[in-house]
DNA sequence: ATAATTCCTATAAAGTCAATAGGAATTTAA
DNA sequence: TTAAATTCCTATTGACTTTATAGGAATTAT
């Protein structure tokens, strides 16, 4: 799977917030109620999504997240890479970079998986935010 | 990850036999000395391309496998979708259908998975084995 | 016969995922 | 000034998946 839970999650939070981004700080408690996701599972997703600099934040009473940037200046990709730690394909070491390929000079599967690998961060990348929010009705 | 060790290997495999399609039946002791796979994991990983008809095989003394179709004939997706048993990037019920989800009729996220998985479904169906195969030098 | 091979079933070790737990730090609001 | 609400931090757990390996049965060419 090349995208977890964590990840969709991350995108339903976004979606929240940004549907009710007039509101000021939104606790997770109500994104809790709203998305049916466990509090402290929206605890770890909002970390990552925060330490990233995705978010602004407010602890204490009355606190919350809201979004620091436009619905329209967030790309999926760059959502899902900060939950993810990365998103890629194939584990193969012609993408992950982490070790050595020794193979690498004619290794026929490579162009496909670093293809793909465009592919899928390409679109991802082509879609913002903002294109996934529905207005309410 | 969408694609494992077992897809990845599984396309070497297929590739070493492509290129040796003119030597009859292979045996996996050939691969495993070339492709630095043990024998083991290889006779797992072509289990369930013969079983799914990819392959053809030999048992006993100098027997092997080799491909049932022509290089050209092979799509990645049918090579991957064996091996792993479905290609989805996302665990979510709008793409495996394993379960009914209440929120997927107004679901914001629903399209974009399903274009993702549109996307490299037909990416993989484009390319061949025959693509794959580095001419020897 | 025998050697080489695929085929079958089981198992093990390691890693990843999904989620929860408990409490510390912070901030607002009464 | 105190109480309540909230984020923030670290740890842990159970389930599942991945990546193999093991042992031997069945089969077949030589």
């Amino acid at each position: 799977m090349i995208i977890s839970s964590k990840g969709r999650y991350a995108l339903r939070v976004m979606i929240d917030l940004a549907e009710h981004a007039d509101q000021g700080f939104i606790s997770l408690a109500d994104i809790s109620a709203r998305q049916e996701i466990s509090l402290k599972y929206l605890e770890a997703i909002t970390a990552l999504l925060n330490k990233a600099g995705l978010l602004d934040s407010l602890r204490g009473k009355s606190g919350g997240y809201k979004l620091k940037k436009k619905p329209e200046d967030y790309t999926l990709r760059e959502i899902l890479e900060v939950t993810e730690g990365g998103i890629v394909p194939v584990n193969c070491a012609c993408l992950t970079g982490d070790e050595e390929c020794e193979r690498s000079a004619l290794c026929p599967t490579m162009p496909v998986w670093q293809r793909l690998d465009k592919i899928i961060s390409d679109y991802l990348q082509s879609v913002t935010l903002k294109d996934l929010i529905t207005e309410s009705r």
